[in-house]
DNA sequence: CCCATTGTAGACAGACCTGTCTACTTGGGC
DNA sequence: GCCCAAGTAGACAGGTCTGTCTACAATGGG
Protein backbone atom coordinates (compact mmCIF):
# COMPACT_ATOMS: atom_id res chain seq x y z
CA UNK A 1 0.00 0.00 0.00
CA UNK A 2 0.97 3.78 -0.24
CA UNK A 3 1.24 4.45 3.39
CA UNK A 4 3.60 3.28 6.45
CA UNK A 5 1.61 0.65 8.17
CA UNK A 6 2.22 2.45 11.39
CA UNK A 7 -0.41 4.95 13.22
CA UNK A 8 -3.09 3.12 11.24
CA UNK A 9 -5.47 1.57 14.44
CA UNK A 10 -6.39 4.87 16.43
CA UNK A 11 -8.22 7.09 14.36
CA UNK A 12 -7.53 5.73 10.67
CA UNK A 13 -6.21 8.74 7.99
CA UNK A 14 -9.31 9.72 5.82
CA UNK A 15 -7.29 8.29 2.99
CA UNK A 16 -7.47 5.41 4.40
CA UNK A 17 -10.90 5.16 5.48
CA UNK A 18 -12.37 6.06 1.81
CA UNK A 19 -9.70 3.31 0.10
CA UNK A 20 -10.94 0.73 2.63
CA UNK A 21 -14.95 2.11 1.64
CA UNK A 22 -14.12 1.71 -1.88
CA UNK A 23 -12.36 -1.71 -1.72
CA UNK A 24 -15.63 -2.67 0.19
CA UNK A 25 -17.87 -1.59 -2.39
CA UNK A 26 -16.23 -1.73 -5.53
CA UNK A 27 -15.00 -5.56 -5.09
CA UNK A 28 -18.61 -6.33 -3.79
CA UNK A 29 -21.03 -4.60 -6.22
CA UNK A 30 -18.74 -3.42 -8.89
CA UNK A 31 -17.48 -0.24 -10.15
CA UNK A 32 -19.92 1.58 -12.29
CA UNK A 33 -22.74 0.37 -9.85
CA UNK A 34 -20.76 1.88 -7.15
CA UNK A 35 -21.36 5.92 -7.00
CA UNK A 36 -18.71 7.86 -5.30
CA UNK A 37 -21.25 9.64 -3.16
CA UNK A 38 -22.24 5.98 -1.56
CA UNK A 39 -17.92 5.58 -0.52
CA UNK A 40 -18.29 8.96 1.06
CA UNK A 41 -21.19 7.96 2.93
CA UNK A 42 -19.43 5.11 4.09
CA UNK A 43 -16.22 6.17 4.52
CA UNK A 44 -18.07 9.33 6.80
CA UNK A 45 -15.93 11.97 5.43
CA UNK A 46 -16.84 15.12 3.79
CA UNK A 47 -16.95 15.69 -0.61
CA UNK A 48 -14.04 17.56 -1.11
CA UNK A 49 -12.21 15.79 1.48
CA UNK A 50 -12.30 12.71 -1.11
CA UNK A 51 -11.61 14.81 -3.88
CA UNK A 52 -8.78 16.34 -2.23
CA UNK A 53 -7.78 12.24 -2.23
CA UNK A 54 -8.88 11.49 -5.36
CA UNK A 55 -9.30 13.95 -7.89
CA UNK A 56 -11.76 11.66 -9.93
CA UNK A 57 -13.08 8.52 -9.65
CA UNK A 58 -10.71 7.43 -12.18
CA UNK A 59 -8.08 7.98 -9.64
CA UNK A 60 -9.70 5.67 -7.12
CA UNK A 61 -10.26 3.26 -9.30
CA UNK A 62 -6.32 2.99 -9.66
CA UNK A 63 -5.73 2.99 -6.13
CA UNK A 64 -8.19 0.58 -4.85
CA UNK A 65 -6.53 -2.06 -7.42
CA UNK A 66 -3.12 -1.09 -5.82
CA UNK A 67 -4.61 -1.76 -2.20
CA UNK A 68 -6.49 -4.85 -3.81
CA UNK A 69 -3.14 -6.52 -5.01
CA UNK A 70 -0.64 -5.34 -1.96
CA UNK A 71 -3.70 -6.89 0.41
CA UNK A 72 -3.92 -10.02 -1.88
CA UNK A 73 -0.58 -11.17 -2.51
CA UNK A 74 0.56 -10.80 1.44
CA UNK A 75 -2.37 -13.12 1.70
CA UNK A 76 -0.87 -15.70 -0.65
CA UNK A 77 1.95 -15.36 0.72
CA UNK A 78 0.90 -16.21 4.34
CA UNK A 79 -1.45 -18.52 3.15
CA UNK A 80 0.95 -20.74 0.72
CA UNK A 81 3.24 -20.60 4.26
CA UNK A 82 0.54 -21.78 6.47
CA UNK A 83 0.13 -25.13 3.96
CA UNK A 84 3.50 -26.30 3.72
CA UNK A 85 5.18 -23.93 1.62
CA UNK A 86 5.87 -26.53 -0.58
CA UNK A 87 3.61 -27.07 -4.31
CA UNK A 88 0.51 -29.21 -2.55
CA UNK A 89 0.06 -25.67 -0.42
CA UNK A 90 -1.31 -23.92 -3.41
CA UNK A 91 -4.54 -25.92 -3.04
CA UNK A 92 -5.77 -25.32 0.11
CA UNK A 93 -4.72 -21.97 0.23
CA UNK A 94 -6.88 -21.65 -3.34
CA UNK A 95 -9.80 -23.21 -1.76
CA UNK A 96 -9.30 -21.06 1.58
CA UNK A 97 -9.69 -18.17 -0.23
CA UNK A 98 -13.21 -19.87 -2.57
CA UNK A 99 -14.84 -20.57 1.04
CA UNK A 100 -14.44 -16.74 2.05
CA UNK A 101 -18.29 -16.14 2.33
CA UNK A 102 -17.56 -12.37 0.99
CA UNK A 103 -15.77 -14.09 -1.77
CA UNK A 104 -16.74 -12.81 -5.55
CA UNK A 105 -14.15 -13.66 -7.99
CA UNK A 106 -10.93 -11.86 -8.71
CA UNK A 107 -11.19 -8.09 -8.41
CA UNK A 108 -8.87 -7.88 -11.76
CA UNK A 109 -10.44 -9.88 -13.62
CA UNK A 110 -13.79 -8.42 -12.86
CA UNK A 111 -12.53 -4.89 -13.65
CA UNK A 112 -10.97 -5.63 -16.78
CA UNK A 113 -14.33 -7.56 -17.77
CA UNK A 114 -16.20 -4.69 -16.48
CA UNK A 115 -14.30 -1.47 -17.43
CA UNK A 116 -12.34 -3.22 -20.53
CA UNK A 117 -9.79 -0.80 -22.50
CA UNK A 118 -11.92 2.20 -21.27
CA UNK A 119 -9.30 2.88 -18.42
CA UNK A 120 -6.01 1.73 -19.55
CA UNK A 121 -4.39 1.53 -16.61
CA UNK A 122 -6.36 -0.99 -15.09
CA UNK A 123 -5.42 -3.39 -17.71
CA UNK A 124 -1.54 -2.43 -17.14
CA UNK A 125 -2.35 -3.10 -12.95
CA UNK A 126 -4.22 -6.00 -13.96
CA UNK A 127 -1.19 -7.99 -16.33
CA UNK A 128 1.61 -6.94 -13.22
CA UNK A 129 -0.41 -8.63 -10.82
CA UNK A 130 -0.97 -11.50 -12.52
CA UNK A 131 2.87 -11.59 -13.09
CA UNK A 132 3.82 -11.22 -9.74
CA UNK A 133 1.41 -14.14 -8.62
CA UNK A 134 2.77 -16.09 -11.13
CA UNK A 135 6.21 -15.77 -9.68
CA UNK A 136 4.95 -16.24 -5.83
CA UNK A 137 3.47 -19.58 -6.74
CA UNK A 138 6.76 -20.50 -9.28
CA UNK A 139 8.74 -20.46 -6.03
CA UNK A 140 6.74 -23.22 -4.79
CA UNK A 141 7.80 -25.28 -7.64
CA UNK A 142 10.04 -28.09 -7.46
CA UNK A 143 13.01 -26.58 -8.78
CA UNK A 144 13.85 -27.38 -12.66
CA UNK A 145 14.15 -25.69 -16.13
CA UNK A 146 10.36 -25.39 -16.81
CA UNK A 147 9.64 -23.99 -13.41
CA UNK A 148 8.51 -20.43 -15.30
CA UNK A 149 6.24 -22.41 -17.65
CA UNK A 150 4.69 -24.47 -15.37
CA UNK A 151 3.70 -21.54 -13.08
CA UNK A 152 2.11 -19.81 -15.98
CA UNK A 153 -0.06 -22.43 -16.66
CA UNK A 154 -0.70 -23.50 -13.03
CA UNK A 155 -1.76 -19.54 -12.46
CA UNK A 156 -3.98 -19.47 -15.69
CA UNK A 157 -5.66 -23.03 -14.46
CA UNK A 158 -6.35 -20.92 -11.43
CA UNK A 159 -7.88 -18.33 -13.20
CA UNK A 160 -10.60 -20.81 -14.61
CA UNK A 161 -11.00 -21.95 -11.17
CA UNK A 162 -11.59 -18.40 -9.95
CA UNK A 163 -14.19 -17.69 -12.43
CA UNK A 164 -16.03 -20.67 -11.96
CA UNK A 165 -15.83 -20.74 -8.38
CA UNK A 166 -17.80 -17.31 -8.59
CA UNK A 167 -20.91 -18.94 -10.84
CA UNK A 168 -21.49 -22.28 -9.25
CA UNK A 169 -22.86 -23.01 -5.80
CA UNK A 170 -19.93 -24.77 -4.18
CA UNK A 171 -16.06 -24.08 -5.05
CA UNK A 172 -15.64 -28.28 -4.87
CA UNK A 173 -16.46 -28.72 -8.55
CA UNK A 174 -13.81 -25.95 -9.54
CA UNK A 175 -11.49 -27.51 -6.97
CA UNK A 176 -11.50 -31.08 -8.31
CA UNK A 177 -10.59 -29.78 -11.55
CA UNK A 178 -7.59 -27.49 -10.25
CA UNK A 179 -6.19 -30.16 -8.11
CA UNK A 180 -6.28 -32.79 -11.38
CA UNK A 181 -4.86 -30.00 -13.96
CA UNK A 182 -1.87 -29.11 -10.72
CA UNK A 183 -1.37 -32.89 -10.75
CA UNK A 184 -1.07 -34.00 -14.04
CA UNK A 185 1.34 -30.92 -14.88
CA UNK A 186 3.46 -31.53 -12.12
CA UNK A 187 3.50 -35.45 -13.16
CA UNK A 188 3.96 -35.29 -16.79
CA UNK A 189 7.49 -35.09 -17.71
CA UNK A 190 8.38 -32.63 -20.62
CA UNK B 1 -33.28 -17.69 -30.13
CA UNK B 2 -36.83 -17.00 -29.86
CA UNK B 3 -37.82 -16.67 -33.69
CA UNK B 4 -38.11 -18.91 -36.46
CA UNK B 5 -34.65 -18.13 -38.56
CA UNK B 6 -36.62 -17.37 -41.52
CA UNK B 7 -37.59 -13.97 -42.60
CA UNK B 8 -34.19 -12.93 -41.87
CA UNK B 9 -32.74 -11.05 -44.13
CA UNK B 10 -34.60 -8.84 -46.54
CA UNK B 11 -35.49 -6.09 -43.63
CA UNK B 12 -35.21 -8.00 -40.18
CA UNK B 13 -37.81 -7.43 -37.77
CA UNK B 14 -37.19 -4.47 -35.17
CA UNK B 15 -36.79 -7.29 -32.34
CA UNK B 16 -34.04 -9.04 -34.02
CA UNK B 17 -32.47 -5.38 -34.97
CA UNK B 18 -32.47 -4.32 -30.99
CA UNK B 19 -31.17 -7.55 -30.31
CA UNK B 20 -28.11 -7.34 -32.64
CA UNK B 21 -27.76 -3.92 -31.48
CA UNK B 22 -26.92 -4.96 -27.78
CA UNK B 23 -25.20 -7.53 -28.42
CA UNK B 24 -22.53 -5.90 -29.98
CA UNK B 25 -22.67 -2.26 -27.13
CA UNK B 26 -22.85 -4.50 -24.51
CA UNK B 27 -19.84 -7.02 -25.33
CA UNK B 28 -18.27 -4.17 -26.62
CA UNK B 29 -18.77 -1.50 -23.28
CA UNK B 30 -20.15 -3.75 -21.00
CA UNK B 31 -23.72 -3.87 -19.50
CA UNK B 32 -23.63 -0.81 -17.27
CA UNK B 33 -22.03 1.26 -19.56
CA UNK B 34 -24.43 1.02 -22.61
CA UNK B 35 -27.57 2.95 -21.90
CA UNK B 36 -30.60 1.79 -23.18
CA UNK B 37 -31.18 4.93 -25.34
CA UNK B 38 -27.67 4.44 -27.22
CA UNK B 39 -29.08 0.67 -28.49
CA UNK B 40 -32.40 2.58 -29.61
CA UNK B 41 -30.21 4.90 -31.66
CA UNK B 42 -27.99 2.32 -33.14
CA UNK B 43 -30.95 -0.25 -33.82
CA UNK B 44 -32.85 2.32 -35.72
CA UNK B 45 -36.13 1.67 -33.69
CA UNK B 46 -38.42 3.93 -31.98
CA UNK B 47 -38.80 3.88 -28.43
CA UNK B 48 -41.91 2.30 -27.63
CA UNK B 49 -41.43 -0.18 -30.18
CA UNK B 50 -38.02 -1.19 -27.91
CA UNK B 51 -39.90 -1.25 -24.89
CA UNK B 52 -42.99 -3.02 -26.34
CA UNK B 53 -40.35 -6.42 -26.72
CA UNK B 54 -38.34 -5.30 -23.76
CA UNK B 55 -40.77 -4.30 -20.75
CA UNK B 56 -36.88 -3.45 -18.75
CA UNK B 57 -33.33 -3.23 -19.79
CA UNK B 58 -32.63 -6.53 -17.34
CA UNK B 59 -35.52 -8.26 -19.84
CA UNK B 60 -32.77 -7.05 -22.56
CA UNK B 61 -29.56 -8.36 -21.08
CA UNK B 62 -31.29 -11.82 -20.10
CA UNK B 63 -32.19 -12.17 -24.30
CA UNK B 64 -28.68 -10.73 -24.74
CA UNK B 65 -27.16 -13.47 -22.96
CA UNK B 66 -29.44 -15.61 -24.73
CA UNK B 67 -28.63 -14.92 -28.07
CA UNK B 68 -24.99 -14.98 -27.70
CA UNK B 69 -25.01 -18.36 -25.87
CA UNK B 70 -27.12 -19.63 -29.49
CA UNK B 71 -24.94 -17.71 -31.47
CA UNK B 72 -21.57 -19.20 -29.57
CA UNK B 73 -22.66 -22.74 -29.26
CA UNK B 74 -23.64 -22.62 -32.92
CA UNK B 75 -20.05 -21.33 -33.84
CA UNK B 76 -17.93 -23.69 -30.99
CA UNK B 77 -19.32 -26.49 -33.01
CA UNK B 78 -18.37 -25.37 -36.62
CA UNK B 79 -15.09 -24.48 -35.31
CA UNK B 80 -14.54 -27.84 -33.88
CA UNK B 81 -15.71 -30.01 -37.00
CA UNK B 82 -13.85 -27.37 -39.03
CA UNK B 83 -10.27 -28.22 -37.32
CA UNK B 84 -11.22 -32.10 -37.59
CA UNK B 85 -13.35 -33.13 -35.04
CA UNK B 86 -10.99 -34.81 -32.82
CA UNK B 87 -9.60 -33.56 -29.25
CA UNK B 88 -6.88 -32.37 -31.76
CA UNK B 89 -9.14 -29.39 -32.54
CA UNK B 90 -9.98 -27.80 -29.13
CA UNK B 91 -6.59 -25.45 -29.65
CA UNK B 92 -6.63 -24.12 -33.21
CA UNK B 93 -10.92 -23.65 -32.52
CA UNK B 94 -9.95 -21.47 -29.04
CA UNK B 95 -6.96 -19.74 -31.08
CA UNK B 96 -9.69 -18.68 -33.80
CA UNK B 97 -11.69 -17.08 -31.08
CA UNK B 98 -8.87 -15.50 -29.33
CA UNK B 99 -7.59 -14.06 -32.49
CA UNK B 100 -10.68 -12.21 -33.57
CA UNK B 101 -10.26 -8.64 -33.81
CA UNK B 102 -13.55 -7.98 -31.81
CA UNK B 103 -12.33 -10.34 -28.80
CA UNK B 104 -13.37 -9.23 -25.69
CA UNK B 105 -13.40 -12.47 -23.45
CA UNK B 106 -16.45 -14.32 -22.39
CA UNK B 107 -20.30 -12.72 -22.23
CA UNK B 108 -20.74 -14.53 -19.45
CA UNK B 109 -17.68 -14.18 -16.95
CA UNK B 110 -17.71 -10.62 -18.20
CA UNK B 111 -21.62 -10.00 -17.00
CA UNK B 112 -21.20 -11.95 -14.11
CA UNK B 113 -18.27 -10.22 -12.85
CA UNK B 114 -19.83 -7.08 -14.00
CA UNK B 115 -23.65 -7.57 -12.22
CA UNK B 116 -22.90 -10.08 -9.38
CA UNK B 117 -25.73 -11.23 -8.27
CA UNK B 118 -27.92 -8.14 -9.07
CA UNK B 119 -29.78 -10.49 -11.65
CA UNK B 120 -29.43 -13.99 -10.52
CA UNK B 121 -30.90 -14.92 -14.42
CA UNK B 122 -27.22 -14.19 -15.14
CA UNK B 123 -25.61 -16.62 -12.73
CA UNK B 124 -27.89 -19.05 -14.19
CA UNK B 125 -27.71 -18.75 -17.66
CA UNK B 126 -23.92 -18.67 -17.47
CA UNK B 127 -23.94 -21.96 -15.43
CA UNK B 128 -25.77 -23.78 -17.77
CA UNK B 129 -23.83 -22.10 -20.96
CA UNK B 130 -20.69 -23.81 -19.41
CA UNK B 131 -22.19 -27.07 -18.94
CA UNK B 132 -23.30 -27.36 -22.72
CA UNK B 133 -19.87 -26.09 -23.48
CA UNK B 134 -18.43 -28.31 -21.58
CA UNK B 135 -20.87 -31.01 -23.05
CA UNK B 136 -19.88 -30.72 -26.52
CA UNK B 137 -16.18 -30.37 -25.34
CA UNK B 138 -16.65 -34.08 -24.17
CA UNK B 139 -17.93 -35.34 -27.46
CA UNK B 140 -14.26 -34.23 -28.87
CA UNK B 141 -12.88 -36.44 -26.59
CA UNK B 142 -11.30 -39.90 -26.35
CA UNK B 143 -14.30 -42.37 -24.76
CA UNK B 144 -13.43 -43.31 -21.58
CA UNK B 145 -14.85 -43.35 -18.27
CA UNK B 146 -13.20 -40.25 -17.15
CA UNK B 147 -14.24 -38.21 -20.06
CA UNK B 148 -16.90 -35.75 -18.56
CA UNK B 149 -14.21 -35.11 -15.72
CA UNK B 150 -11.77 -34.61 -18.15
CA UNK B 151 -13.96 -32.37 -20.30
CA UNK B 152 -14.64 -30.42 -17.14
CA UNK B 153 -11.24 -30.12 -16.24
CA UNK B 154 -10.70 -28.72 -20.12
CA UNK B 155 -13.43 -26.04 -19.70
CA UNK B 156 -11.90 -24.43 -16.87
CA UNK B 157 -8.76 -24.22 -18.61
CA UNK B 158 -10.23 -22.77 -21.14
CA UNK B 159 -12.16 -19.98 -19.00
CA UNK B 160 -8.32 -19.63 -17.38
CA UNK B 161 -7.06 -18.86 -21.08
CA UNK B 162 -10.09 -16.64 -21.89
CA UNK B 163 -9.22 -14.11 -19.22
CA UNK B 164 -5.70 -14.38 -20.08
CA UNK B 165 -5.80 -13.51 -23.60
CA UNK B 166 -8.36 -10.98 -22.83
CA UNK B 167 -5.65 -8.84 -20.71
CA UNK B 168 -2.71 -9.69 -22.59
CA UNK B 169 -1.08 -8.00 -25.68
CA UNK B 170 -1.41 -11.40 -27.03
CA UNK B 171 -2.76 -14.57 -26.42
CA UNK B 172 0.56 -16.67 -27.27
CA UNK B 173 0.88 -17.00 -24.34
CA UNK B 174 -2.30 -18.20 -23.36
CA UNK B 175 -2.57 -20.74 -25.63
CA UNK B 176 0.94 -22.18 -25.25
CA UNK B 177 0.10 -23.07 -21.39
CA UNK B 178 -3.88 -23.88 -22.32
CA UNK B 179 -1.66 -26.52 -24.86
CA UNK B 180 0.38 -27.56 -21.87
CA UNK B 181 -2.80 -28.65 -19.68
CA UNK B 182 -4.87 -30.31 -22.19
CA UNK B 183 -1.96 -32.41 -23.75
CA UNK B 184 -0.87 -33.21 -20.00
CA UNK B 185 -4.25 -33.90 -18.78
CA UNK B 186 -4.69 -36.60 -21.97
CA UNK B 187 -1.40 -38.02 -21.46
CA UNK B 188 -2.02 -38.54 -17.49
CA UNK B 189 -3.35 -41.83 -16.95
CA UNK B 190 -5.77 -41.78 -13.34
C1' DC C 1 1.51 33.83 17.03
C1' DC C 2 0.00 32.87 12.63
C1' DC C 3 -1.06 30.49 8.79
C1' DA C 4 -1.01 26.27 5.85
C1' DT C 5 -2.97 21.85 5.94
C1' DT C 6 -6.50 18.90 6.54
C1' DG C 7 -10.72 18.25 7.91
C1' DT C 8 -16.53 18.90 8.12
C1' DA C 9 -21.31 19.90 6.04
C1' DG C 10 -23.93 20.34 2.28
C1' DA C 11 -25.90 23.06 -1.84
C1' DC C 12 -25.54 23.08 -6.73
C1' DA C 13 -24.73 22.34 -11.91
C1' DG C 14 -25.15 19.59 -15.81
C1' DA C 15 -25.17 15.27 -17.80
C1' DC C 16 -27.15 10.86 -18.36
C1' DC C 17 -30.19 7.04 -16.94
C1' DT C 18 -34.65 4.23 -17.21
C1' DG C 19 -39.18 4.16 -18.19
C1' DT C 20 -43.94 6.51 -19.59
C1' DC C 21 -46.81 8.91 -22.55
C1' DT C 22 -49.06 11.41 -26.56
C1' DA C 23 -49.98 11.63 -31.36
C1' DC C 24 -49.50 9.85 -35.81
C1' DT C 25 -48.64 6.09 -39.82
C1' DT C 26 -48.91 1.77 -42.27
C1' DG C 27 -50.20 -2.76 -43.86
C1' DG C 28 -52.46 -7.35 -43.70
C1' DG C 29 -56.45 -10.43 -42.26
C1' DC C 30 -61.43 -10.81 -41.75
C1' DG D 1 -63.89 -1.59 -46.15
C1' DC D 2 -62.20 -1.70 -41.45
C1' DC D 3 -59.63 -2.42 -37.69
C1' DC D 4 -55.87 -3.97 -34.99
C1' DA D 5 -51.12 -4.90 -34.46
C1' DA D 6 -46.80 -2.97 -34.90
C1' DG D 7 -44.29 0.69 -36.27
C1' DT D 8 -42.26 6.06 -35.98
C1' DA D 9 -40.86 10.52 -33.53
C1' DG D 10 -39.94 12.67 -29.59
C1' DA D 11 -41.29 15.19 -25.16
C1' DC D 12 -41.21 14.40 -20.32
C1' DA D 13 -40.64 12.86 -15.34
C1' DG D 14 -37.86 11.55 -11.66
C1' DG D 15 -33.76 9.69 -10.22
C1' DT D 16 -28.57 9.21 -9.98
C1' DC D 17 -24.06 10.27 -11.44
C1' DT D 18 -19.56 13.04 -11.22
C1' DG D 19 -17.45 16.97 -9.98
C1' DT D 20 -17.39 22.13 -8.12
C1' DC D 21 -18.04 25.47 -4.82
C1' DT D 22 -18.97 28.18 -0.41
C1' DA D 23 -18.33 28.60 4.42
C1' DC D 24 -16.37 27.14 8.56
C1' DA D 25 -13.35 24.32 12.34
C1' DA D 26 -9.25 22.20 14.35
C1' DT D 27 -4.30 21.70 14.80
C1' DG D 28 0.54 21.80 14.70
C1' DG D 29 5.25 23.65 12.85
C1' DG D 30 8.15 27.73 11.99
Amino acid sequence: MTRPAISDSPSPTARSRILHSAHDLFYREGIRATGVDRIIAESGVAKLTFYRHFPSKNDLIVAYLEYRHARWMGWLADALARYGGGSGAILPAVEEWFRDPHYRGCAFINTVGELGATLPEVVAITRRHKDEATQVLAAVLPASKQRLELAQAIAMAIDGAIVRAQFDHAPDAALAALDRIIRSLLATKT
